[in-house]
DNA sequence: TCCTACGTGAACGCAACCTGAACACCCGCC
DNA sequence: GGCGGGTGTTCAGGTTGCGTTCACGTAGGA
């Protein structure tokens, strides 16, 4: 790895944290180490590392709600998640909100080192895209969008949906991963359904005046950004 | 939905090779299954899908070995390792071999589609430092060319026809592999249809400023570089 | 020079997609 | 039970853009 290269970590247990900065230095990463989800965002949203890893289970918060509001004001970093947790559900939840790997606790060192390695050996596609998302957060608790000082209600399924796309922006998202955001498993979802909702976001998103926008790319998918 | 992206598969079992084909063609994903080592090389090494599934203990190879010699040909695409075994050293010998990624039997269909819609998301950052032009990379997720700052996006057919190219850059690709490569198997396609895409990927990259071109061997087929 | 292979701008049909509106359903409330 | 607001789904008509083909021009080999 010829340029330096940043990490980040958000975890709460004081000597997992120490473990992982040495780890990660001796490795050659200049490492930015939180201990909650307040400060990860403080240290994290403006100036992002070239690699993050969140613990999911942090006093203050969840790690995927980190990464969802990271993902919601523009920073594309990878993220490796560290969680206690070994059901299924709680994985996939973990890539829905915008990760890129996670990691079980216990776990070895070296193949944590090896998994962020990994993580740094693959650049995000549109670099172009600004660190800073003008003032479009998602609220999960409300089910809504915040844009500046109004609030924009969204029914359930269109949360979903919205925070699918804008948990990777700038990215492709498939129309089959949508639907499997959405919907529950199994379900049968015509196509035109996918399209209406499509339609309706667009529509609160432009009346709202909001900043971003949802771009078609046809035959694949759509682009949040 | 016109498929986009192709995945490649290669496991000797037979029903978790048909319980992997049916997952990621439901996913979208158009399929090439193979059962042993020595078909994977014949049926990738010339014509890479976009992302790869491949065990690890293969009947005929090891699927480590296999990656590593579709790395050394020129195959960029990212690989996600299928293993039995839970022993961390095969784990990390599989990343070392040039996987982006493993999963241990038995694990569950959704993480695996988990897992490989998250490697399609990701550009291969390999394409930098291989012998193909340095900043001229291909977005397989969002089926474009990501050039230095500017981001070209080409339609399902130009990806594929270009990511064939591109796969073997300073060899001549034959019209027949172009062929085969992007358009469906059995698919009646006109000479002159060839002709037209080339046309329009020359335009695209000249347009963009792209520092490759396609140069025609005539009679034969095209060479990227 | 002739013939063949390839290049390229334009045109066209069709599938994918967009969207406003109607319809079906669930639930709390009176 | 009847009623109304909110949510999810489907329909119908219009629009867009991809894939294909055409027509004609150009280059290379024998």
């Amino acid at each position: 790895m010829t340029p330096p290269t940043s990490a980040g970590i958000c975890e709460d247990d004081d000597g997992l944290r120490g473990d992982l900065r040495s780890a990660l230095e001796r490795e050659g990463y200049v490492v930015r180490a939180t201990a909650s989800g307040a400060e990860a965002m403080r240290s994290f949203a403006s100036n992002p590392p070239d690699v993050l890893v969140l613990d999911i289970g942090l006093p203050d918060a969840d790690g995927r709600d980190v990464c969802q509001a990271l993902r919601a004001r523009g920073v594309l970093t990878p993220v490796l998640f560290l969680t206690a947790r070994e059901a299924l559900s709680d994985r996939l939840s973990g890539f829905h909100a915008g990760g890129d790997d996670y990691l079980t606790k216990p776990f070895a060192l070296a193949e944590l080192l090896v998994r962020v390695n990994a993580l740094c050996r693959r650049v995000p596609a549109s670099a172009a895209t600004s660190a800073e998302d003008p003032g479009l957060v998602l609220d999960p608790a409300a089910h809504a969008i915040v844009h500046g000082e109004q609030t924009i209600p969204l029914t359930p399924t269109e949360f979903r949906l919205l925070a699918a796309l804008a948990a990777h922006p700038g990215h492709v998202v498939r129309r089959a991963t949508l639907v499997a955001a959405a919907w529950p498993e199994g379900a049968i979802v015509h196509d035109n359904t996918l399209d209406a909702y499509l339609a309706r976001l667009r529509r609160k998103l432009r009346d709202a005046g909001a900043p971003t926008e949802i771009k078609t790319a046809r035959g694949v998918g759509y682009v949040f950004g």
